[in-house]
RNA sequence: UGGGAUGUAGCCAAAUGGUAAGGCAUCGCCCUUUGGAGGCGACAUGCGAAGGUUCGAAUCCUUCCAUCCCAGCCA
């Protein structure tokens, strides 16, 4: 039986402060963390590393994470993102058992709180506009200007929010705002709004509200409803924390749980922003949400990656507050690492050139080789491969005219054909362009299986199809979606659009071995000297895979021939 | 030019006053019926800079520099 290998998760600053805090038996020694999405888009990878950095936590300290949505403004979210949402999740292979929440499962509680807040003198009704609001705020250098209705009595307050709540007042026209400082050098301190009053559906609790809670006023509330110890966030929510703690410092509240701040992901030549991933779907430069281009996590599992890749990818990243750019180059080592042990290998021509074996007889049926499933796992067996006559191999593994290490078929040199023969290239035909178009080779009987008797060695070896017995199916080849490491850097008047790489996508017909046309949606292979290849959850079809290239094989090659 | 943070190799990232872990990438070599995988080795007299404290500093102090975040009724 094979166990789930676990990484042992390198220490982090956050492990420090919990291990700090259960050696003083703060929070009764507990670790309850939570993953607060908003439901306004699909997770990406730099979610995941969040997924993985508080489940993870959970697990690790022998606590328990919740699944949170962070639903307070509906303008803007959607069940469909939270359906996404928990798929990826639990793909990634995390359970928050039976704690799934809601913000707006506290409303209710939220709108008591404030009627508290209010009482205690400490919230107001505003009916400044926007534009006052923005106004008397000051600025940076600056320090902001009293609202004129800051200081209404409680009775007021209590009827106007009343009256907010009631819908008696049209959206945008009164906010509920906390009275703290109006000249805090943190800005977040200068009487935020709380409520806001939006007539808009949301999609849990429909019509029922018509003003709707902030984030900084619902986030510290509802993590201290849920008892969390650690909260979790990323850097940007840092000047926020003075706020997170003033409420639950203010209101009378049993816990007090711990904002932390880590610093997201970036990871060059990609761009990791709801807002422009967002951008991208809707202005179709891509395929949806799921586009196998996309860092979405929906993105990576129709791409081919494992949920062990991910969390393996995330391990090796570290967490930390400083802001750094992880190289592709580590993700797609975590996803080649894990596929080398379990894709089952076959062979796929992707760029065919034909080769007719002259020697080979023309009667020759049933000529069936044994191929290896999987060097890595003998368990994986050995599969039945037909031979024939005509045959297609990679045009890259050709050259007319080769430099000296190239190991490779070329005019009288001899290469093993794997699992099968060795053959030499005896003749080059041409068409009338001079593109080469077929090669007449002999072979060798006695190297069947791909070993000569003589012992004689080859440098070489190819992968191959039989024309005869072999088929077609499409495959797609992906690239970068973004040419540039930081996408997000453009010239004066253009935008990461501009950067976008126009052949991120390539749909080619290969040549593969008739047994790959029976793939199952999702099944994960790699083609021998190729790379790893998944079939497409979506438009394969049965008996037509469609085959989505994951990641390339490394290439010492590709190196080489640079020189 | 207010406030909050962060600077360790090409990219991530450990170190908690005791003499710079590890990973990715890169470069050698070995091995190989995948130019894959695997194995072995190389890769910071140096921790943003300059001063200082100390027997000893990436860690403590001082000053400076660079970068990021904040002026939504978004999260």
């Amino acid at each position: 039986m094979s166990e789930i290998k676990e990484t042992v998760v390198a220490n982090n600053f956050i492990k420090n402060i919990i291990d700090e805090d259960l050696k003083n038996n703060k929070n009764d020694s507990r670790v309850h963390t939570r993953f607060p999405p908003e439901p306004n888009g699909y997770l990406h990878i730099g979610h995941a590393k969040s997924i993985c950095l508080n489940f993870g936590l959970g697990k690790e300290y022998n606590g328990i994470t919740n699944l949170r949505f962070d639903d307070t403004n509906p303008v803007k979210e959607d069940v469909e993102y939270v359906d996404s949402i928990m798929e990826d999740v639990k793909w990634l292979g995390f359970d928050w058992e039976d704690r799934l929440f809601y913000a707006s499962d506290y409303f209710d509680k939220l709108y008591d709180f404030a009627i508290e807040l209010i009482n205690l003198g400490l919230a107001y009704v505003c009916e400044q506009t926007p534009e006052e609001i923005r106004q008397f705020r000051g600025t940076l250098t600056e320090p902001g200007k009293p609202s004129p209705y800051r200081d209404r009595t409680i009775a007021e307050n209590l009827d106007l929010f009343g009256r907010m709540k009631n819908g008696e007042f049209p959206d945008g026209t009164k906010t509920l705002r906390a009275k703290i400082d109006m000249s805090s050098p943190n800005i977040n301190m200068r009487d935020p709004v709380v409520y806001r009053i939006k007539k808009a559906h949301h999609h849990r609790t429909g019509d029922k509200w018509c003003i709707y809670p902030m984030y900084d006023y619902t986030h510290c509330l509802s993590d201290m409803l849920e008892g969390i110890t650690h909260s979790i966030c990323t850097l940007e929510f840092e000047d926020h924390r003075p706020l997170y703690d003033w409420f639950l410092d203010v209101l009378k509240t049993p816990c007090h749980p711990q904002q932390i701040e880590f610093a997201r992901l970036n990871i060059n030549y990609t761009v990791l922003s709801k807002r422009k991933l967002l951008q991208l779907v809707q202005e179709n430069f891509v395929n949806g949400w799921d586009d196998p281009r996309m860092p979405t996590i929906s993105g990576f599992r129709r791409r081919g990656y494992t949920p062990a890749a991910i969390r393996d990818f995330a391990d090796r990243i570290g967490v930390t507050k400083g802001e750094s750019t992880v190289d592709y180059s580590v993700l797609e080592f975590c996803i080649r690492e894990d596929l080398n042990k379990t894709a089952l290998r076959a062979m796929a021509v992707v760029n065919p050139l034909k080769v007719t074996i002259e020697n080979y007889p023309d009667d020759l049926k049933d000529d069936i080789l044994d191929g290896v499933n999987n060097p890595e796992n003998p368990e994986a067996g050995t599969r039945k491969i037909k031979f024939s006559k005509v045959i297609y191999v990679e045009r890259d593994d050709f050259m007319e005219d080769p430099p000296k290490k190239f190991f490779r078929l070329a005019p009288g040199k001899e290469v093993r054909l794997r699992y099968a023969y060795f053959i030499t290239c005896k003749e080059v035909i041409k068409d009338e362009n001079g593109e080469v178009i077929e090669l007449i080779c002999t072979y060798d009987p006695a190297s069947r299986g791909g070993n000569s008797p003589d012992g004689r060695k080859v440098q070489g070896t190819i992968h191959w199809v039989s024309a005869e017995y072999g088929k077609t199916a499409e495959l797609r080849l992906y690239e970068n979606l973004f040419l540039t490491e930081n996408p997000d850097i453009a010239p004066e008047g253009k935008t990461f659009l501009d950067n976008m790489n126009p052949d991120s996508l390539k749909v080619i017909q290969a040549w593969v071995e008739p047994s790959l046309l029976e793939a199952k949606t999702n099944d994960k292979f790699q083609f021998e000297r190729v790379g790893y290849f998944c079939a497409d959850s979506k438009d394969s079809q049965p008996g037509a895979p469609v085959f989505n290239r994951t990641v390339g094989l490394r290439d010492s090659w590709a190196k080489i021939a640079k020189k």
